[in-house]
DNA sequence: CCTAACAAAAAAATCGATTTTATTGTTGAA
DNA sequence: TTCAACAATAAAATCGATTTTTTTGTTAGG
């Protein structure tokens, strides 16, 4: 009901928009493809204003480039960048826990619980939103942090850091190694309003997930 | 002759791009100010399409913001966005420069020079660059860090910082203060690879100029 | 065989006009 | 007076066509 009216409400552009993010960050868009906007065009039905806008949107998230004059295309990907990614991940989430654990904020908690317990539930019945409650669960852990530019960034390394996931994916399987204790671990300690552990915990869990999929990249 | 022939090849969403960003950081355009489509067109002589896409890349450099069906206005700015920026460019531009200090290169080293010489320079001759000089002074600290993302973000960062310089130079004089000795101070503890004091006097640096300003915001 | 000059094709960039959506102003009933 | 419904206006969003620019392909000269 509401969602019909929000489809129909929202604008060629945000269509476009996420419709190609997605097929990005699901590498169904590969590194370093040529994103022709008569392609586009066919393929999504619509007009060319539409979608340099909606490319230029996400030049900005570093998911495309832009070459003056020679068009658009997918952002390419790298060994390098993917330990960037993981390192900046490591240090500017970290500092955002902090900043949340150090608020003392019971709303906080609450939207932490529910995210991880949603987070959970996707796990147990495969409903499809894993991947969606995951992000919720990581966002939550930051968003009390008072911060919305580091919240931000944060997002916009979380969303970097996918297409590697996807990308190692590809190249064998994909285990669940033991993701929901790690989760849990960060889990408890951020409720225990312990900072350290929590800090150490989170980047225990990016440095093995990077260690594991670095052996899969490049 | 070289400048003429890029004049020409730029494109023209590039040209209104800068145009419409030197204008908001300057607050020639005013935080909030609505950037009506037609009124731009008559401005800066061309059609609706540059001028959207070029408003498009603004939003990803949070200066502009995008209201579905409504149109883009000036990003607003906020006594807490000073406060948050400030202590984010203190947070990551340490942790740049600390791994600038870390790398021994002696590229960067050669760069930094430069780049404090010439904005000295700028400074004593008062030739209008020394805006220009500041933030080349301030982003060669960082450039050997090994991370263009980091930089990307301390760069975006650096340009929301400009606005509020300029709000409070509207506010009353903008004292020099002494900024040059504090400039000089950074500089020698980077030369000295001292990876501690470096970080120290640009921190402080930043923490003086903010108090400055924070007495004049809001 | 290689290269330079040119022509043809493809694609990007831009424009002007149209369509859609939001805003403003007006009227009339409670 | 106050509010709702509607009409008029203004602006955003989109489209289709045109103009530039780049890329590709071909030929002639060395």
């Amino acid at each position: 009901m509401s969602e019909e009216k929000q489809n129909s409400q929202q604008s060629s552009t945000q269509r476009v928009y996420q419709e190609i993010r997605s097929d990005i960050l699901t590498i169904r868009r590969v590194p370093g493809e040529r994103l022709k906007i008569d392609s586009i065009k066919e393929e999504l039905g619509t007009g060319a204003s539409p979608i340099r806008e909606a490319l230029s949107l996400l030049t900005s998230d570093q998911l495309v480039d832009r070459l003056d004059q020679r068009g658009f295309r997918v952002a390419k990907t790298s060994r390098s960048q993917f330990l960037e990614i993981l390192e900046l991940r490591c240090n500017l989430e970290t500092l955002a826990l902090r900043r949340c654990l150090a608020t003392q904020c019971k709303d906080w908690e609450n939207e932490l619980v529910l995210a991880h317990h949603h987070m959970n539930r996707s796990n147990i019945r495969n409903d499809g939103q894993f991947e969606f409650n995951h992000k919720k669960f990581h966002m939550a852990l930051l968003s009390a942090c008072q911060s919305p530019i580091l919240i931000r960034f944060c997002d916009q390394l979380y969303d970097l850091n996918i297409r590697y996931r996807h990308l190692a994916r590809q190249t064998k399987e994909y285990s669940q190694r033991d993701i929901d204790a790690e989760h849990l671990a960060i889990f408890n300690a951020a409720i225990g309003h312990d900072a350290d552990t929590a800090c150490a915990r989170l980047t225990e869990h990016y440095q093995k997930t990077g260690d594991f999929l670095a052996l899969m990249i490049d």
